[in-house]
DNA sequence: GCGGAGCATAAGAAAAACTTTCGGAATCGC
DNA sequence: GCGATTCCGAAAGTTTTTCTTATGCTCCGC
């Protein structure tokens, strides 16, 4: 782990921030206005930045202080959630399979359809990296599976990136670089993938120069998105073509040129060492590999 | 914010989960094993729980110390990482518009299909609460907007929950009732949803007593997954109706009883005050109660 | 059985956090 | 416009927390 800041004077900054005033922030601590200026202050040392404007007798938040706020409150808030939750027994006898969320219902979901086991089964999306254990997954599926470098790793299948859109969009007859920027959906793929394919790379694989501005076209947050806005026709996608598979075999997406990226990396089936042998656990992975042979 | 933990004390028990040994983690932290000791041993009384088994010169982590360390461990690792990036500037020209997960793909995206405006808009998929301002979203799209007391929320439509499976799905002559468990699909709806409508309540409203096991079927963390099991014929799912309208309307879903529950609350729209008169910001609002009328 | 490693405890030292007081700037009310 | 009030900053002093040191006990490996 890297430095860490002072974690009291984090909570002074995070209160003020909120409360708007260093006063209030002291009446909410329980201690003096004087108190919480000299957190701060030592927190602004530390940083090298300056968190608020004082002017006069108020203070502002300035935009590295604003930068900074709402992570810094979501962890102080989760870590006082973590003591009050800690009296609560929370037993689990359900089966955790967290997934990243382009995998998730693009091809988990059609692949648990033949699986008997699948009652008592709980399926979380969510990016990398995961928490094993307790409260945390008990098998991940996910993109490469770097995060996870002390767990038990069994590749899954490997994918490629391809372009597709909707069967009644317009191409120009020159190909996709005659589109107008506009045109390319762009993705950010997530914590998940390291490499971030995208439409530049996908020219290039094909000799062209065509650099689409991405700052020009939709963006989306999800494969799942990437692919419902190239359905609705709002543009041209790249997409994994195992995840797009069910919509183009479907006939509600088309491939519109034959060029594909090589993906990287495989994706992985991730577990603790010490799971291997459940026999629940067992059979959903062997489940899942046969899933990937259909 | 409810009471935080000694802060310096967690600090001291995540590096010692970590290492495996309070002198490691005294190491690492740059003070005497006895210090570190110490630290755990104020944390755990002020928790009232043992985090750590001793044995002889030996500790391992309890329960209790396991359920609580990925969490610990994310938020430590998130503000060390803060204050690492803070010296990075990071500018946003895009209008961000962010969304609950079960809106995202089943309405906003073909929503979106005929705005004009929609280069340069970063669709984000995540729960409530969102952080507006400088790194978070300008327009948020949620379910009743309670997270935001001090924004302006505009209504943008009422839903409600209704029961599909897919077409070919085999129902018993009597009814949905007459279905084992295992054939209900149940949905964690996600932190954005105040209450959780559930099997329980839908055969309630029919004036059934049929209570199906929510352990014994397969459990989806969004409603996307919801429709998506139930389309692959895993299962009968609970779904907003004018969610899963685009799937009901193409045939790949249908209605498999004319009961519906209402939901509580509007589907709004959420913005800082002051961004109302912003054109592009206004420009999608209008579109979207548009899109509603449709 | 012995030595080494590592945790626990108690007492004391050092550092961090907090309080009090006063000055300056901004805001508010008359 | 003026006076009163509020609130932030700085400095000095006080209190609390954190850390160190020394010693005792248990476990493990040879």
């Amino acid at each position: 782990m890297s430095t860490l800041p002072p974690l009291n004077a984090l909570r002074a900054f995070e209160t003020a921030a909120r409360a708007g005033s260093f006063v209030a922030a002291g009446v909410e601590l329980g201690v003096t206005s004087a108190a919480v200026s000299q957190q701060v202050r030592a927190l602004e040392e530390h940083l090298g930045k300056q968190l608020f404007l004082r002017q006069g007798n108020r203070i502002t938040l300035t935009d590295a202080g604003r930068a900074i706020y709402p992570r810094v409150e979501f962890a102080l808030t989760d870590l006082a959630a973590v003591a009050a939750e800690l009296g609560e027994g929370r037993m689990r006898a359900r089966l955790v399979l967290s997934v990243i969320p382009s995998v998730a219902e693009l091809w988990l979901v059609p692949a648990l359809a033949g699986f008997e086991g699948r009652a008592g089964i709980e399926i979380r999306v969510e990016e990398d990296p995961v928490a094993f254990g307790r409260e945390g997954a008990d098998l991940r599926l996910t993109y490469g599976g770097h995060a996870y470098p002390d767990h038990q790793t069994e590749p899954l299948f490997r994918d490629r990136i391809a372009a597709v859109a909707a069967p009644g969009f317009a191409l120009p007859e020159e190909g996709l670089a005659a589109l107008p920027d506009s045109a390319f959906i762009h993705t950010d793929w997530g914590a998940s993938y390291a490499t971030q394919p995208a439409w530049a790379a996908w020219f290039a694989a094909k000799g062209d120069t065509r650099r689409p501005d991405p700052k020009a076209g939709l963006r989306v947050g999800t494969t799942g998105l990437a692919l419902a806005a190239a359905r609705a026709g709002l543009g041209v996608a790249l997409v994994p073509e195992r995840l797009a598979g069910v919509e183009i075999r479907a006939g509600a997406l088309v491939r519109i040129d034959a060029t594909a990226l090589p993906m990287s990396w495989d994706y992985v089936l991730v577990f603790p060492r010490a799971h291997a042998r459940r026999p629940r656990l067992k059979a959903l992975v062997a489940h899942l590999h046969g899933a990937v042979g259909d």
